[in-house]
DNA sequence: CTTGTTTTGTACTGACCTATCTAAAATGAT
DNA sequence: ATCATTTTAGATAGGTCAGTACAAAACAAG
């Protein structure tokens, strides 16, 4: 019994997303946001009820389709372990390149956090600190199905494998922000691999 | 046969320098470089004539002295190339864990270049493109020495190796900067080197 | 001690920042 | 059609931003 809304809440996120994304968060006014979103200031003010809110569900949105998208591929049956991260890190380098701008890879919006707000705001890092927990699950599982079948090593415990995996796909998505080419990409990942290898 | 300055040039450089490397480009005020120097305005603006310009000078400094350290390592003939790449490693773990603020590490001031301002910035960009290649060169350099001696593998060229390992550091400060502590770092980097070893 | 030059502190400028306020517009329920 | 409620547009507020203007202070050279 009430005026509707003429926008759809979740396709404003998804543009807010893009927006600190590509720019960074402090670099992303407000102004930015409606531009962004289409919509008027009161609009986002009474959607979202501030620019750290609004960042914060967009920040939510992107790990939760983030690793929508990694689960499938680290718990796909048909694959063996470590042909499962092998498709992870292809899945990333993809992604490098589907997500540009100006010809620039925009990276990581959870890297580019980590390396932006981590320090000084704590909700930021605490969403990424569940964030890397879930990840770092989805890895070590693929892992030790990879352990099990022998074709990943056993000579180092799978947690470590895992956090080794997630700081080369950090690597990888800052090598492409630098400029990387998918030739070079492709190349450290096959490298990362190989310390992955049974042997 | 004028006043004279009553600062140091190369302190207030590197102060500014450890403010834009805490808190990144965006959210250093000219206020903020004022406090972190000791400077006025005045005088920050006579020195330096915009803060884009002190950022540039405190990014050259900041890659000079990091390179400086790097190469002496890299370069060190009393030991094997994989020697070299692994005491490499262990110096950017000291890093991160002597360069820290309020219990968090700050990372590095070029990946977090990178991540912030490499897309939009055409002038920090092509300094980070010809900081990599100089990184990439005194890589290469030890890594093609390891191979000469039969420790690291030749199945891989030595550039390929180079871009793994320079990846491989990034992650590591990207997984520094979201918590990771020196016992994990260091499980980073010893699974990182059983890519170059030969086998 | 005067003159010329540079540095320095402080006030200021105009633009942009996040956020709010106000009132008109829109719509479902009665 | 009227009412209650919400959304929307646009103006506004108060603060901070990078950068400048200006005059006082400090010093070296003569």
């Amino acid at each position: 019994m009430a005026r509707p809304r003429t926008f759809d809440e979740e396709r404003a996120l998804d543009a807010a997303m893009h927006a600190f994304w590509v720019n960074g968060y402090e670099a992303t006014s407000t102004q930015d946001l409606c531009e962004a979103t289409g919509l008027g200031r009161s609009s986002i003010y009474n959607t979202f009820s501030s620019k750290h809110d609004l960042f914060r569900r967009a920040l939510a949105r992107y790990m939760e389709t983030m690793n929508a998208a990694q689960i499938e591929i680290l718990e796909d049956v048909e694959r063996t372990g470590i042909e499962r991260v092998r498709a992870l890190l292809a899945r990333i380098i993809e992604g490098e390149f589907e997500h540009r701008e100006d010809g620039h890879s925009i990276g990581c919006l959870t890297v580019n956090t980590t390396v932006e707000l981590a320090a000084r705001d704590p909700e930021a890092a605490a969403m990424l600190e569940r964030d890397l927990a879930t990840r770092l699950t989805m890895l070590r599982t693929a892992i030790r199905s990879g352990q099990r079948d022998g074709d990943i090593t056993a000579e180092r415990d799978a947690q470590t494998l895992a956090r080794y995996v997630n700081a080369v796909i950090g690597g990888m998505r800052i090598s492409a922000q630098g400029g990387a080419d998918r030739a070079t990409l492709e190349a450290i990942a096959d490298t990362a691999l190989d310390a992955l290898a049974a042997r």
